[in-house]
DNA sequence: CAACTTTGCGCTATCGTTAGCACAGTTGCT
DNA sequence: AGCAACTGTGCTAACGATAGCGCAAAGTTG
């Protein structure tokens, strides 16, 4: 790889002017920094980052790490911060955890020790202390879900309102046998999300004597298996609300699957609001998080914060609100 | 941020003596090794990947250029590749293109800057020639895409067979007036792909007169606004192959949302098998591609060839083929 | 014309880490 | 006992880029 030297001995000039020459120094003569530039073009000459960050520069690379990327809440959150960043140079370290927290240590550790510039976050139900202390050298901020009584910027969605609003609509026409599907207990924004179910019902002064509560996981896989068994149920539910992207994928997989006939049979509100929602049968009512700004502003005032270092003395909290998206699969119970 | 000097003054010993207990050292003593650990465990030391690099060593970061992290097919790629990297140590500097070369070019030379180990490309239509000059720089990959005569290591899908393979289908079930929608024919895998379609004609000695071939994007939006056109003509086509994932999406949106009957009106297959393909009305037929079959075997190879630095002589080239997964979005015509 | 400013560039130290060499103290062998 | 081999550690020189200082040449002013 050709380094700034070797340029400058080609055009029998010294380091320091190859690099004044590159780097817009402006006490430089116009000639000078022509013949440099097109040397170190013809040359094939491309700035080492690494090295001029260890003259105290600060790195062009985020940490961003997320779950999994196919989920298109993350895929949405990651495609948002690509562009919040690209705007200012910025690129994305992308780290995948699968919900592991041992993943999640090792990632976080590498990144620092890559020094990156800061690390966006959405953490695993219960990451490691080490992770938290690794963390804690460099600036971030962490997405959806919050890592307990941490201090940092934070910025989600409304978890327990946005159930809430999903349970709402299913008793207002007229639901009580609510089967609630959602992440384990352990993860933050499963237990909102379980809160702000119960917490509807309470609203209308219901009791949720026949509401079920399964929690357990945040895959298709559980939501197919959970859907399976309560179809086995000698009373079944009348409503489901899903409490999870991909569950909602698995309820409806699981629910194609045997041909429950929605809304008749079974009503059901779906997590998220994928394209699919619109098609499936008479289409899926559902919750609707605005991620693609949460993330937006997200980035945008990370960014900010690191261009801006001055210690802040409290951290930014955003809770972005979520809508229901009524369709056709929710039936009015008589 | 702790350096391996203070670590070092911190015990009264020296820089190299820290360096070799952490780097398992043999030709240190175990007491020694305990201490620094333990002080560095203390202190928080991180250690500083750019300045190790710097002294010789490798990065362990890959670069991941794709167009759009939001389609599951790249999305998968993303997974796959995480995957692979993981067990090896390396990580992933992801780059989203947008299909813009002017951001694909700055990406590459961003990405060579940061001294990547390598980089895995999905490419634009048409890279900049300074593109292709600076990834000389480093070990690559090319994935699905190809640019021009390029020589390098490349993964991708059999682009023409599989077109073909659909196309046939529809074909022996007596349809003539098949659209198809794909991407923008300087794209290599999207001229590809048509040259399968007409090839599936000639296969069977059918005229492909009534064949129509839409050719232009690969978005959603594409697809939708493309059928649209397609249902006002006066002679409506009997069947639309879509040639592109993103197409297949806005294509199944744009009849959903006219309701057209399928497959009595209209026969359809699709690119890709997204989940939602089992559920869209009687089921959605269309074409498998095992990508993530492919970008893993992508993922390994690439770590072999940069662990086995030997120059190869020939590069290596590697065709996924599809298959058709037969679902009830394709009638019969008599 | 002397003194001073400006312009354009070179030299050198430095960032954090590691490999190579040096060296003192200890052990083993003849 | 003398010498070699080994063990554990320190010192120093890099890696590539850049900020600060210095300095010569050119230009400017009184």
């Amino acid at each position: 790889m050709v380094t700034a030297r070797q340029v400058a001995e080609h055009l029998g000039v010294s380091v320091s002017t190859v690099g004044r020459a590159l780097s817009q120094d402006p006490r430089i003569s116009a000639d000078t920094r022509m013949r440099v530039v097109a040397a170190s073009h013809a040359l094939g000459y491309v700035e080492n980052g690494p090295a001029r960050m260890m003259r105290g520069g600060s790195s062009k690379l985020v940490g961003l790490i997320l779950p999994d990327i196919r989920n298109t809440f993350y895929a949405t959150i990651a495609q948002s911060m690509s562009q919040c960043f690209d705007k200012e140079g910025f690129h994305i370290a992308l780290s995948i955890t699968n919900d592991d927290r041992d993943v999640e240590a090792r990632h976080v550790k590498d990144l620092v020790s890559a020094r990156v510039a800061g690390i966006v976050i959405v953490p695993t139900a219960s990451p490691r202390r080490e992770t938290v202390a690794t963390l804690a050298n460099v600036p971030y901020a962490q997405l959806l879900r919050r890592i307990g009584m941490l201090q940092s910027d934070w910025f989600g969605i409304d978890d327990f309102d946005c159930i809430r609003l999903g349970t709402r609509h299913l008793l207002e026409l007229g639901h009580r046998r609510i089967a609630y599907i959602g992440g384990p207990a352990e993860l933050p924004t499963a237990s909102d999300r379980v809160a702000g179910f119960r917490k509807a019902f309470a609203d209308v002064g219901a009791s949720s004597g026949e509401a079920r509560e399964v929690l357990g996981g945040t895959t298709d896989e559980f939501g197919h298996a959970t859907v399976e068994k309560l179809l086995r149920l000698r009373t079944r539910p009348t409503a489901v609300m899903c409490g999870a992207v991909r569950v909602t994928s698995g309820v409806v997989d699981a629910l194609s699957e045997k041909q429950v006939v929605i809304p008749d049979e079974l009503s059901v509100v779906g997590f998220g609001d994928p394209p699919w929602a619109r098609w499936w049968g008479k289409g899926l009512t559902t919750l609707r998080m605005p991620v693609q700004e949460m993330a937006t502003s997200c980035g945008l005032w990370f960014l900010h914060s690191l261009r801006d270092k001055r210690v802040r003395t409290h951290e930014h909290r955003s809770i972005t609100p979520a809508s229901i998206v009524v369709r056709g699969s929710c039936a009015k119970l008589r």
